[in-house]
DNA sequence: CTGAAAGCGCTAACAC
DNA sequence: GTGTTAGCGCTTTCAG
């Protein structure tokens, strides 16, 4: 394709003043003006927005990371980001990691390759100590609250929401209460449930804790394992809507009633849950995927506290 | 951030050998080679992507365009197209339009501005002749078939699809079946769901066609629309599993049973179709964008059809 | 208002 | 093996 020096050529003018019509600068006459744009029509002339880029040292995109490109929490903050995007004229960059610490890595180094403006972490891998260096190359916000005053955040209050959630439990007359998580121990928002889970039971029996759990099926082995229990818990709270969903498919297997013989919670507020008509805690993710987004374009550092509201159904 | 000039300046030798260990060339003596990565690494330095891809003409990014981020048919195939993006060290872009023809030309254009190296098209607003002067400048592959030599497909072959669900529908007994869809007559899909519905029922009585559905709300919508009807469908074939789903929703609320009051059939086999036990056509839709993924990087330009796959449940 | 020229950071002939 | 140099395609002083 052409460039600007053959679009200068053609029009009869220095690529000075091809610059200046492409940028919408003032100062150029008129006639110069319709003559480059006419060339520029002619050739279906297009800048080389790398070359553009190089100069400027910035790309207007945005890489949002998150582990896996399967689940509906994640998914529902990057639709917030897209959401946002488009509107402000940015463009988003998928980085998937699986929890890899290299390819985390990998990605944070993009920004200092200088392909993203700046970077979104859903959730990571690698501790704030490996992540902070990058933040001097871009903007790098977190969707998860951190004291790092390099690190802006668009967080959920975990602690409070789980606090909540097994208060109400306790008043519902649980006392064997069951929860599954995501990650396992080495994540924060996992030990703030656990820390929630003891400020309100008093002790947390470890098989009453049910880790990796990111889907349905998952959910359905979790049921599994916990309603085989010798106590078995009367509530189980799922770490998502669709995980409550393979719980609930499990009890029914075992012509179990809800809420009567078996209590679920769920979050997120998903088609299933609603369907199925689930108790739910909605931490809005859309809502943090925007703010995280806008916090980076921004360049902002502040801690921002997105709330979330309890969704009472029917299956507690 | 130091540049290679500085880094060869340092270690003692000029660009070129930097470049050369940077890429790992040989003929570079090991001393100097270690030199330099001593100096490179006592630099944290980093080329810089955009320079290269300048230079390279190719960014090895993809371009993943979808009509709306937070429906789960366009979901699939993007983590489909994700999955594979990483395994081939390749990064995608998420392009929404929302079907809207300025936005999608814009995102072509990236081909162009030498943003993208190739772009996939999950669904379009524009007509194929407005698209197909961008496949110059990278490969553009489409998830729904064309003739158009210069499109590479990974496709379904959505009447057969239609049809095998309508004729399975007419064997069950079904005279007066309705059918939603994503977007009205303007789309192939729903011209091809049309034609495959007057080949096995004759006729389609406009008022059971529902259109514009995407989401669960958008489902409940056309329960209530279908179910008033004066000769209300007994059967309703919903363009995703989360439409079904609030399709059931609203039959519930009018305490009608499935399938004995109405048989419902959704699509994509989705977690909330498990739970409702909701017979469902799985398109295969990660697989679509797997494949489409991989003949963008391949700038292969076949046509791949991905085949279907009906699951039979208690909701029919 | 316009053009010449100096880069942005890197690669790749082409010499030596 | 290694260095010189000419770009890749564009923006942006700096003169005029």
């Amino acid at each position: 394709m052409a460039n600007i020096n053959e679009i200068a050529k053609i029009a009869g003018v220095s690529v000075s003043t091809v610059s200046r019509v492409l940028n919408h600068h003032k100062y150029v006459s008129e006639d110069k003006r319709a003559a480059v744009q006419k060339v520029i029509n002619d050739m279906n002339y297009t800048p080389n927005r790398n070359a553009i880029d190089l100069i400027r040292g910035e790309t207007k995109t945005i890489g949002f990371i998150i582990p896996y490109n399967n689940n509906q929490a994640f998914d529902q903050m990057l639709h917030g980001a897209l959401n946002k995007s488009v509107e402000k004229g940015y463009t988003i960059t998928v980085l998937p990691t699986k929890y890899n610490k290299e390819k985390e890595i990998e990605y944070l180094s993009m920004l200092k390759n200088k392909l993203l403006d700046g970077i979104v972490i859903t959730s990571r891998a690698n501790p704030w100590e490996a992540i902070i260096p990058y933040s001097q190359y871009g903007e790098v916000v977190s969707c998860e609250y951190t004291e790092h005053p390099e690190i802006g955040c668009a967080y959920i209050d975990r602690y409070s929401s789980y606090l909540e959630v097994f208060q109400y439990l306790k008043e519902k007359g649980h006392t064997t209460v069951a929860f599954t998580a995501a990650r396992g121990m080495q994540s924060v928002s996992t030990q703030q449930t656990i820390a929630a889970y003891k400020e309100i039971f008093g002790e947390l029996r470890p098989e009453l804790y049910y880790p990796d759990c990111y889907n349905m099926e998952d959910g359905y082995l979790a049921g599994k394992k916990l309603l085989a229990l010798p106590a078995r818990p009367t509530a189980i709270y799922a770490n998502g809507d669709e995980i409550a969903g393979g719980i609930y498919q499990y009890a029914r297997s075992l012509h179990m009633n809800i809420p009567e013989d078996l209590a679920i919670i769920g979050q997120e507020n998903q088609p299933i849950g609603i369907a199925l008509d689930f108790s739910s805690v909605d931490h809005q993710l859309i809502k943090v995927g925007e703010q995280a987004f806008d916090l980076v374009i921004q360049k902002s550092r502040q801690k921002v506290n997105i709330p979330y509201r309890i969704i009472h159904r029917s299956s507690i």
